[in-house]
DNA sequence: ACCTCATTCATACGCTTGTTTGACTCAACA
DNA sequence: TGTTGAGTCAAACAAGCGTATGAATGAGGT
């Protein structure tokens, strides 16, 4: 017991653990998992070079305990803002609560900034990868957190059927993956398309909110006959 | 001139170079640049160990060209098909046309279905990073697209003003580059959320088309406020 | 004062990395 | 029939990688 005590407060008061922590996010997010060396990230967290073995038992399980905690963090923020939302009236709409609780965590707000961005672009590096660690990772993380959310659309817009829902969640998913990460640059001219990220919010809300609210009759447009159309000229 | 002539009919008939930017545009699409050693891509492709450094220079420069490939092939279908709109009465609305013309090319169709694939999670990874190398590759091969996309999203939805048809291109771009690349895992249940992708044109732009057409005056919904409302309860 | 033990540190290990080198092959041309 | 030169190949290079090791450190408990 009094090693337990000792172990933790020793940790507490040495912040190697942190630090790497820190580091790792930062770096990570900037190169990705290969592109960084532990050596890279001992320099900038300014410890030993052993430290991230003997803190971690090794580079990847540092890299799973940065992501896990930078999803547990955006994850619990839109539990705790979820569980808030219901219909009522006098209230706004359920769908742009559900939005709001789902797209505010993950964007660039408050004092944490510059984390949430750093998971951000961890998370979407990630989702484009299809290797084991990367499913269990999202899986383990994002699992329970979707479901729910998911029922929670399907009530916010019950005549919705499920798998046209699901594109929709897939819309929501990129946009806030790609708008937490890496938004502002449309790639053309250098000034343009650069958005602050403090009005994200505002912007993105009535945007998923119009996607998520097609009509069902709006839905069978032939975009494919379209495309035959359009390539026969 | 007897020389360009027989070393470009040598390098036709041996092949390495086609065998290394296709085995390079596979193995990065799956794992990342960093990720892919230079044996394993040459192991892939069936040739000897200096080949890339022969035929390429570098490793970088056979992934500059395996991007370059790839996005010449999409922005040049996406230009084609933009030279095919134009409204008109008893055509489809000029937005739709547009997006399909954008889409489309991004998604996964017809014969060289894998090779999109594998493009669109190189560009998703590619977009994350914010490297030079990542912005210069960006910026060349979909500058100029970009620009004559917005200018015709501006014809098609005259009364949106600039700054907000940004955050919709932008929403468009997540969508199409998270879609082509790792669309169909919505991670919760494994088999829940697979979307057939042969159907992702029609499903997709419908919704981009509803996101686009958000009136302006439904734009400002305090989301911000929203959100404070929520987290207080 | 002594022991304990979590932590730090310098060093080294075995391995893989991207690239280079020089000999070799062999079709094309004079 | 030589000669040329693009292409292939095995071998080796220095450098960097992640990890392991064992000694040094130093605060906490007895």
């Amino acid at each position: 017991m009094a090693g337990v005590a000792t172990r933790a407060t020793t940790q507490q008061m040495s912040g190697t653990r942190e630090r790497l922590l820190r580091s790792g996010a930062r770096l990570f997010a900037e190169q990705g998992f290969h592109a960084v060396s532990v050596r890279s990230i001992v320099a900038e967290a300014g410890v030993n070079l052993g430290a991230i073995n003997y803190h971690f038992g090794s580079k990847q399980q540092l890299f799973e305990d940065v992501f896990a905690a930078g999803a547990s963090r955006i994850v619990g923020m839109r539990l705790k803002l979820l569980d808030h939302c219901r219909a009522g009236k006098g209230r706004p709409p359920l769908l742009e609560q559900v939005l709001t609780a789902y797209l505010a965590p993950g964007l660039t707000y408050g004092d944490n900034r510059s984390e949430i961005a750093e998971f951000q672009r961890i998370r979407a590096r990630i989702v484009t990868e299809d290797s084991d660690l990367a499913r269990r990772l999202l899986r383990r993380h994002f699992g329970t957190a979707t479901e729910r959310f998911l029922a929670m659309f399907e009530k916010a817009l019950p005549n919705v059927p499920r798998p046209l829902l699901l594109w929709r969640y897939q819309t929501l998913i990129a946009t806030v993956v790609y708008a937490g990460s890496s938004w502002g640059t449309v790639h053309s001219a250098p000034d343009e398309g650069t958005a602050e990220d403090s009005q994200a919010l505002d912007y993105l809300v009535p945007l998923m909110a119009a996607m998520f609210r097609t009509a069902p009759e709006d839905q069978p447009t032939d975009a494919t006959g379209l495309l035959t159309a359009l390539m026969e000229g």
